[in-house]
DNA sequence: CTGTATCCCGGAGGATACTG
DNA sequence: CAGTATCCTCCGGGATACAG
């Protein structure tokens, strides 16, 4: 999950690069959110029914170290903390738009994808 | 690796959607490389060192069945192979380029991605 | 409310050897 | 050449409980 130049970066490995920063099961979700507006904590966690507190953190953790997150405390007496995008984070709208646009045009022609009714 | 619809798909959910297609270790490669044009097998995996067969074929496999690469026999004596992609998987352009742009323009400010110098 | 600390698990990815 | 069959490792993701 962390090498990207132990082969001729040439072509595809640009392509590698940008997917691991968003490979993780609930970054597209948090950055789409994030791309919006700033979220609390808790707010996020309600938008994206099934990630648990652990896994979100760490998914907010590591988009921070990647400089496309910023998290900021809001207020100790109630403990409030805020999540928001950086100005790197803000550049990967158009991927995003990319991803989602594709996913309207063409995501229900993906077999695996429209399977899933269960 | 399998369920999207299990909450609100109203927002990031479609980003999911298209990051499932393309999140294996080495798709994202792949398809950039199948976008320029067919490439025989060995070819392939000799384009991008570090990957074995077994996992190569996995990932060709996935994708075809996501209906974005096909695969075929161009050749029984010598066995020969040759994968392309599908009208389907050319429309992944746009999403692969973009991502390739973003890593072009953004890559090299992501703390993690340039600290692979080891 | 926002985390961290543990423990756990499945499966993606890899190494290796064999086959048509 | 292209691919399958085994076996194995590792870690991302999850459940749960606790803490500031």
């Amino acid at each position: 999950m962390k090498k990207h130049k132990d082969y001729n970066c040439n072509l595809g490995c640009m392509v590698e690069n940008t997917l691991e920063v968003i490979r993780g099961k609930w970054k597209g979700i948090v950055l789409t959110l994030l791309l919006d507006k700033g979220y609390r904590f808790n707010e996020l966690q309600r938008q994206m029914p099934g990630v648990t507190q652990r896994i979100l953190t760490k998914q907010l953790r590591e988009l921070e170290q990647e400089g496309l997150v910023i998290r900021e405390v809001i207020s100790h007496k109630p403990f409030a903390v805020s999540y928001s995008l950086t100005e790197l984070g803000r550049t990967l709208k158009p991927v995003i738009h990319c991803l989602k646009q594709w996913s309207l045009e063409h995501g229900h022609k993906v077999p695996a994808l429209e399977t899933v009714t269960d």
